[in-house]
DNA sequence: ATTGGCAGTCACGAAAGGCGAGTGCTAAAG
DNA sequence: CTTTAGCACTCGCCTTTCGTGACTGCCAAT
């Protein structure tokens, strides 16, 4: 049985942990807190924190540090986070007002993040498996090649180049591009994908090859790109908190500089109560940061699309501000993309 | 006056230097190179090497290390780069090979790079400056609200939202979609910028407001997009090389994170015989980067775009190598974009 | 100009010793 | 049963010391 003076016993032990670096023992303990009963009596119930491998000592007789348990247990203990200071509030404000497109949007959002938090963040692009077509651009470029643009309502744009078998000429482009939305606009991708496929049928026998081929080439952009990217800033901080690590954060960074990797992980993560999701440690060993802790909140951009945005550090950070902060960020983030679809 | 044999000496000991981390000594250097002369005569050339600080002894009795300036003279000495080995040229062509778009191309050209060199790569995108307008296209969003897509013959897409102050009705928009491609296509980006400034006098006065805002908008997008982004790969390899840093590489990290400072540094690099400029050591100093050696190249996209490309890393790296790899994937780079204008 | 010899310098690693923070245990008190 | 004070013990860390080895600089001879 964990008594209460035990769990608070252990927050004292991650905070002071957390700020100070140093193993923290019984002494430390009852001089920088009002604990009210004695050395001694923090020492068992040390013991029996270390007994539920909550804690443990580096070395014989040293002070005590958190285990990715006690880490785990620490975070859950977290139910309500304070709010940021205004400070921090205006910051977010002051970074996101303004801002011309997505890309923008969330590359400021990634930055901001990494400053807010001094981690590594990382956003991730809204998925396109939710949203709608809004517009299909044909653009041509020769008279065999042609640049097709394809904007969906969450924002998104994306271009591809294409040769075509045939010549083409600028009325039968616009043809197309006038059927082309007709036949898509609103849809939802799954949708035009399938909507695609029979797509080249309404034309004539002649037509019908160079109208497959730029219906195939719509359905591989769309399916392309539904493998998300992901922004990071702040690797330097890494770097800052490098002592934090037992051997060199080179795999970490390796880790995250491959983004598939990451996806998956962010995939896997869902929210809990908060909004904001927490990975502790060993928790991550599959994804080769078993050293780090990651945590990460849902967003919303327009037209359904959902994606999550977070940070990732070493087990040792302020996981009570870093979870705030990744929280009013994402609520802020969604709130900004609800107001003014796809910007 | 130094010899051509001190010349030879100084080559030796950057090689070695290079190669083992540890700083070269005279024994050394007579029983791994046949220089046909004794270890006392190699001292003196050391000696001379030193007068003129190309080479510095860490301690008063250990091996010699390069200075700045002997890595510059070194640098300098390398008249012809080999060229890369036939696997390395194999990559090139496998990763970049097939790609849909520029954001493609320069993604796995930053990564390629990484991995050739082991440092840490860069890849600037084309500058808008020289390049053409191929074809504006205005989306509408909503009754008071488009999206304006921008689209240049190097390629880019840029969009932008904007909110319109009345309402727009689809034939109103086409019409000007239709003008203001015919007044723009094909014009330079200064040039169109100079053409939207009196674009709106060719319609009504009733109409003229709203004209106005759109152009002025899509001067803002033509402008804004002007400042160059950066690509960045390989960070890891800054941590992997971190032995080779006096201090932390905390700071390099974070002048490599704030893309302005490299875009200047981009800027004030020219070209040397070989296509590829370096910038050694101290060289870098205003930037943050005393401790750093830049090796770049420009690259040339379609619409007469350029830009520059390169890696960054200790002093203590393989030139030869690294000069070869930047300058054979600029190359690469330029073939590839020039084929396929835009893709 | 080159070479062999030799004394001198100095960083580096190993070994030793002292320090001190912190623990676990025991016995007594509330 | 919980809490407290006291005490012996452990062990990482820091400092000091010392020996080793690599390399240089200089000098005289070739």
């Amino acid at each position: 049985m964990v008594s209460q003076r035990s769990l608070d016993v252990l927050r004292v032990i991650v905070q002071d942990y957390v700020a100070s670096r140093e193993p923290v023992g019984s002494k430390s303990i009852v001089e920088r807190h009002s604990f009210g009963v004695s050395a001694a009596t923090i020492r068992n119930d040390m013991a029996l924190l270390e007994e539920e491998e909550l804690i443990a000592a580096p070395h014989t007789s040293s002070g005590r540090v958190p285990t990715d348990k006690g880490y785990r247990v620490f975070v859950d203990q977290l139910a309500d986070l304070r709010p940021l200071t205004s400070a921090q509030r205006q910051a977010i404000g002051a970074f996101l007002g303004a801002s011309a497109d997505l890309d923008d949007v969330l590359a400021r959002t990634v930055r901001l993040l990494s400053q807010l938090t001094h981690q590594v963040a990382l956003v991730q692009y809204p998925s396109l498996s939710t949203s709608h077509v809004r517009h299909i651009e044909l653009v041509p470029l020769s008279t065999t090649r042609i640049m097709s643009v394809f904007i969906t309502d969450s924002g998104r744009v994306e271009q591809r180049m294409l040769d075509v078998a045939g010549p083409l000429d600028e009325a039968f482009l616009s043809e197309l591009r006038a059927r082309l939305n007709a036949a898509l606009g609103g849809l939802g991708l799954a949708e035009a994908v399938e909507g695609l496929g029979s797509f080249a049928d309404q034309f004539s026998r002649e037509r019908h090859p160079l109208v497959s081929q730029i219906a195939a080439s719509l359905v591989e952009q769309i399916g392309a790109n539904r493998q998300d990217r992901l922004l990071m800033a702040g690797a330097a901080n890494l770097v800052r908190t490098e002592e934090d690590f037992t051997g060199s954060i080179f795999p970490v960074l390796e880790a995250i500089e491959e983004q598939v990797t990451l996806l998956r992980l962010f995939g896997e993560m869902s929210a809990d109560q908060n909004g904001v999701s927490v990975s502790i440690g060993r928790e991550n060993a599959e994804f080769g940061l078993g050293e780090t802790s990651v945590l990460t909140s849902g967003y919303a951009a327009s037209g359904g699309a959902v994606a999550r945005l977070g940070v990732l550090g070493p087990l040792r950070m302020d996981y009570s501000n870093n979870m705030a902060a990744v929280r009013a960020v994402a609520r802020y983030l969604t709130q900004l993309l609800g107001e003014h679809p796809g910007a």
